[in-house]
DNA sequence: TGACATATATAGATTGTCGATATAATATTT
DNA sequence: AAATATTATATCGACAATCTATATATGTCA
């Protein structure tokens, strides 16, 4: 199912965070693998992705450097830092808080009386 | 756990549609219901959750009305229409979709090999 | 009376996404 | 070999949803 964007709002930055914890990449494949990994869920774009790397990378939180010699140098891989480490664990909490609260919310049910 | 504004965005709508599933309520009510039914967790803004109500009943999700007349109308009460019942239903659907895609990211684990 | 909570409303700022566009190297097809 | 498509990165402006701040008015309590 294709979510509406809104929703992503706030986790791609733990997404992201995600795939470089479990080696490193370069941003057009973290597009592939995000959409892959989610059956075309989510379909990141690369006017959101490379700003966002560029961001976490100022803010320390990764790391990167140029693709192998023999291939000229047209890909940039990310490494996370122990900071992004660090971060992830910090969005992961959030996350699971967050989804938590609003399944709370959802469970629901209604009270017996009027509405006021 | 107090979260991240931005991992709201996109959710409110449903939470919001969720609490007039059950019964009918006022916005300030809306306010302090999903605070305590998430332990804190949401505390929406009066700024947010206002014009969201407006637009809401503008698109026809929503209607209202006020409330009794010996409390000289201070409080205007919302009512889920057959629309936004349609709607809500959806939001549930993208719910359910996100966080399954999310923690399938999540659930990850590095594949051996190197990056490149 | 003064202070605080309840209740709604709106304007402006901020943030994170997207679409559009640009550039260039590599791969594929004709 | 040339033309085309895909890969890969980059930036800008638009848009949507949130927040903060502010305003107004009523209700409650010390």
């Amino acid at each position: 199912m294709r979510i509406d964007k809104s929703l992503l709002t706030g986790s791609t930055t733990m997404l992201v965070l995600k795939l470089l914890e479990d080696k490193d990449m370069y941003g057009y494949q973290m597009i592939e693998e995000l959409s892959r990994k989610s059956d075309d869920t989510f379909a990141l774009k690369a006017g959101t992705l490379y700003p966002l790397l560029h961001g976490l990378e100022q803010r320390g939180m990764v790391s990167s450097y140029d693709g192998s010699a023999d291939r000229a140098k047209v890909r940039r891989y990310y490494s996370i830092t122990k900071k992004g480490l660090g971060l992830l664990s910090d969005k992961k909490a959030e996350w699971q808080a967050y989804t938590s609260a609003v399944n709370q919310v959802l469970k629901g049910g209604a009270v017996l009386g009027t509405a006021y």
